[in-house]
DNA sequence: CCGCCAAAAGACAGCGCTACCATTTTCTTG
DNA sequence: CAAGAAAATGGTAGCGCTGTCTTTTGGCGG
């Protein structure tokens, strides 16, 4: 006898079915799919399993079946807020599924994101969301052979892995460094911080914008590979005016940037927008609210994460969309941060 | 013949053990506790499982073991930022571990709460990482059921169900708010939101602070049960300064607020510290880069996390701490917003 | 009242792994 | 070098559930 005697653990499967006199599989099937009984038999094991505090063993059950209730999500940080929002909708959405969400974090590093992917795969999740388009080659086989819906959030961009949900971020940018150049803002300078692959595509929008408006000079632009930080903004700021003196606006890759710039010229009494216009990206609460009104550029990010799980949880359920790329858009909000300057 | 025959599918722990030439039991002994194998076995298995692939199936694992690698994460909230942090250092404890952590989202609700432990009791989890002290009855009897080890985080307090990382809010608000008394400050106002039970023992603290000062007076003290935010904070600094225009001072039961009741100051043209002081709580980034920096206490929400993460780990290694009720204190940062008014 | 068909219920084996115990091998030591 | 202890390894069954197929049941027309 290799193990101790039926202990007195937590109610199987098989008691629910004998208390409700069916069969397990019976009672299995109850679980998963009570159309397919009988009204009798249904509330029969309804009330069983309600009576003993039944609550099914989900290893067992992936075990058997061959596949989990789990979402598997890939993230690169927790420390950016965006992905905060991100997150509250994933997990909203989750909520009202069968689903449960797996989330990981991948520290920006695409190794790391490959070898977390592989992880997922041994789990058999029944779907998958990953952060942005720029997967390894290998991430990209690992997704492709793990046959189940995957979703890319964050960004569009040319050749799904399977679906996306995200907005152009260098139509963003272009946009945001437009309109400060409708202001007949000359002098717009870049700020960036961490630099990863969405950042770079504003950054690419902006040049492009200024490169449009014969305006585009390299000392205009500064950037780090520092970890984005509200006190970085007011660093750059600095170091940004003594390349250029004569600056005019700002564009910063991120709220958090915007509202150090904004604190740094308090400072040194530099007046928004007379001097100086500032516009943000990603449009967090607090550029409503700050003193001036800070402009940026709001994002759907809860919107991204609670539909990447709807979409996900439809196509498991064999409902492809109809599109597979879902292009959430931007809008930009202009705030007294960057009004005319006689205005 | 109920099922097809053998798929093709992943590889087995029976696969690499053949591969290896041992029992399928050595190898997988290999994956659990590889020191109680012999270094030619174990490196036979090493690299049989490298060269097949090999990713133990997790269900088959959890079936067989009874037990998983799951911390169990209940939290209160995604958009307080507050929980960001102390999720970033549970996540970042358990990366360097082998256990995977399961996040769940209480919204506040302890009714919530105990239908979410007891979804997780049925998995099992290694561990559980509870938010606060303010369990249901029956949450606690389901917690005590578990059989696994419990840290209760973000507070200290009377009777752990198991352990606790936290500090004590009321200490907390009470030191605060003597802090702004010695300052020479006499109308100080507190404002909170959400008044969830952490925020309740902050305004007990405010409250017999004020009381030891014979400075008490309840039209001071403004709360609303909707969740905080930004533009909050100057709504409700609008409404106090409503009932108490002699307010000289603000203890905000968070940043956010704080941050949103120094933007309204600027607006009405309220000098900071000289017309009002301002005293936030949690200090977050912002708090020391606003102009003026504000005050705030500082709590050691990462580390609330990440120490929740290794108590748990150690206990469920059979190494259980000296003490189950780890205080990891606050600080009092004192900034311009609470300076003295001739400063 | 029979036969037919669809729907409902059941039988059975096995998903991939590990607990438990038995057995074999290796190490100590008088 | 024998004998006992300790370490390493293996055999077997079963964790709790579900996929597949088979059997039973019930409804209905003739």
């Amino acid at each position: 006898m290799p193990r101790k005697s039926r202990k007195l653990g937590p109610i199987r499967l098989t008691e629910v079915a004998k208390l409700a006199g069916v069969s397990p599989i019976t009672a299995s099937r109850f679980f998963r799919n009570p159309e397919a009984l009988s009204v009798s038999k249904r509330e029969r094991v309804e009330s069983a399993a309600k009576e003993l505090g039944y609550v099914p063993n989900l290893a067992a059950r992936a075990l058997a079946s061959q596949r989990t209730e789990v979402i598997g999500v890939l993230i690169p940080s927790l420390t950016n807020n965006v992905f905060n929002d991100v997150l509250r909708g994933i997990y909203d959405a989750s909520e009202g599924s069968r689903y449960t969400i797996q989330f990981v974090n991948t520290r920006y590093s695409i190794l790391q994101e490959e070898k977390l992917l592989r992880l997922f795969q041994a789990q058999k999740p029944a779907g998958l969301i990953v952060t942005g388009i720029n997967q390894t080659e290998e991430s990209r086989a690992v997704m492709q052979a793990m046959n189940c819906p995957i979703v890319q959030i964050m960004e569009t961009g040319p050749d799904p892995v399977d679906m996306m949900v995200g907005f152009s971020h260098y139509d963003a940018a272009f946009a945001a460094v437009s309109h400060l150049l409708q202001q007949g803002r000359k002098r717009i300078g870049f700020i960036g911080a961490r630099m990863d692959p969405r950042v770079q595509r504003r950054l690419e929008g902006y040049r492009d914008a200024m490169k449009a408006a014969s305006l585009f000079d390299p000392n205009l632009i500064l950037t780090t590979p520092t970890p984005t930080a509200m006190t970085l903004g007011g660093t750059l700021l600095a170091d940004l005016l003594a390349k250029a003196p004569d600056l005019d606006a700002v564009f910063c890759i991120n709220d958090d940037l915007a509202l150090g710039v904004l604190f740094e010229c308090q400072r040194r009494g530099i007046a928004i927008p007379e001097k100086l216009a500032i516009i943000g990206f990603n449009d967090m609460e607090f550029m409503a609210s700050a003193v001036p009104s800070l402009s940026s550029v709001r994002t759907n990010r809860y919107e991204m994460g609670r539909d990447a799980v709807t979409m996900l949880v439809e196509a498991v359920e064999g409902r492809r969309p109809a599109k597979p790329v879902v292009d959430l858009g931007f809008e930009l909000m202009i705030r007294e941060s960057s009004a005319p300057r006689n205005g």
